[in-house]
DNA sequence: ACACACCCCTGGAAGC
DNA sequence: TGCTTCCAGGGGTGTG
């Protein structure tokens, strides 16, 4: 659910609170959140005590995001998370009461403050990365980053006119553009007029513009409202976003499209519920 | 190359 | 009221 919007709202924040703070002690009460990219196997070793010597007495250079990771540039190495479906990153002025916090795994006490990773579900990860090469190997397989001027149109045509998977599928595998989950792709669908199931290779050069532009319209609008809160996702100091406003189909099945009043129609795509307008989209 | 099923996990909503 | 089932979905893995 923490999609590019939320992630980079997330990253935002957490810039102006924890940036120069020196980290003084780390507690892991559930180790496998640090075990391995979010592969959970009984039979992977306990990293606890090497990620506690990792973190103890560095200090936080720069808070980036790719994709819908985050990294936190140490003295040496990268702290980096994913957040799956419910994970946060909280900034707390005082130490929280882990008996009353139960889905806080990781707590940092900072110079200033305490650093959290909650997370309601356990579906993300928090991994130490040594070096710059071990960082860029965890996004080797992303593409491009939409709200980067490195987006580029003619690339990301070439690609989604190669493709022979649906637009949904495209989106939420990362490989083209990265950022987009079930709620953005469904927005951007819409605010293209296009629907979800349709095949790359099927796209106008019209369409692709369209949906080019969407992307970073829509993503740009989230950020500026600090993202989507559905379910769990909230900025580090437990304020909500509030593009769930703004948005125009998903989470709407049923009900009426705001451009055409026609019941905006519910189907399974790619393996997700899939939201759209049969008038307006085609 | 694709499609799909399943898994990780919890809590809120809906159904009975 | 209380119990059961469904649903939310990022992404890794395994199978056809």
């Amino acid at each position: 659910m923490p999609e590019l919007p939320e992630v980079e709202s997330v990253r935002r924040a957490l810039e102006t609170c924890i940036l120069n703070r020196r980290i003084i002690s780390t507690t892991v009460r559930t180790p496998k959140i640090i075990a391995s990219k979010g592969n959970y196997r009984l039979d992977l070793p306990d990293k606890t005590d090497d990620f506690k010597k990792f973190c103890n007495q560095k200090t936080i250079q720069k808070v980036s995001r790719r994709a819908k990771n985050i990294f936190i540039e140490l003295d040496s190495g990268y702290i980096l998370t994913h957040f799956k479906m419910t994970g946060q990153l909280l900034f707390l002025k005082e130490k929280p009461n882990l008996t009353q916090e139960k889905h806080i795994h990781i707590l940092w006490e900072l110079d200033q403050g305490w650093l959290a990773y909650k997370d309601i579900r356990k579906f993300g990860y928090v991994l130490m990365i040594e070096s710059r090469e071990e960082l860029e190997s965890h996004f080797t397989n992303y593409g491009m980053e939409p709200l980067s001027p490195s987006f580029d149109f003619e690339v990301f045509r070439e690609k989604m006119k190669k493709s022979s998977s649906t637009i949904k599928k495209i989106f939420l595998d990362q490989k083209i553009v990265v950022g987009l989950g079930n709620i953005y792709a469904d927005e951007v669908c819409f605010m293209s007029g296009v629907r979800p199931m349709r095949k790359g290779s099927s796209l106008t050069k019209q369409e692709l513009k369209k949906l080019y532009e969407n992307i970073q319209i829509v993503l740009r609008r989230s950020i500026e409202t600090g993202g989507t809160t559905k379910y769990t996702h909230t900025l580090p100091d437990g304020s909500q976003g509030r593009f769930v406003e703004q948005l125009q189909v998903y989470g709407r099945a049923g009900e009426k499209c705001f451009v055409c009043s026609t019941p905006l129609i519910k189907e399974v795509v790619a393996g997700r519920t899939t939201v759209y307008c049969k008038m307006c989209q085609k």
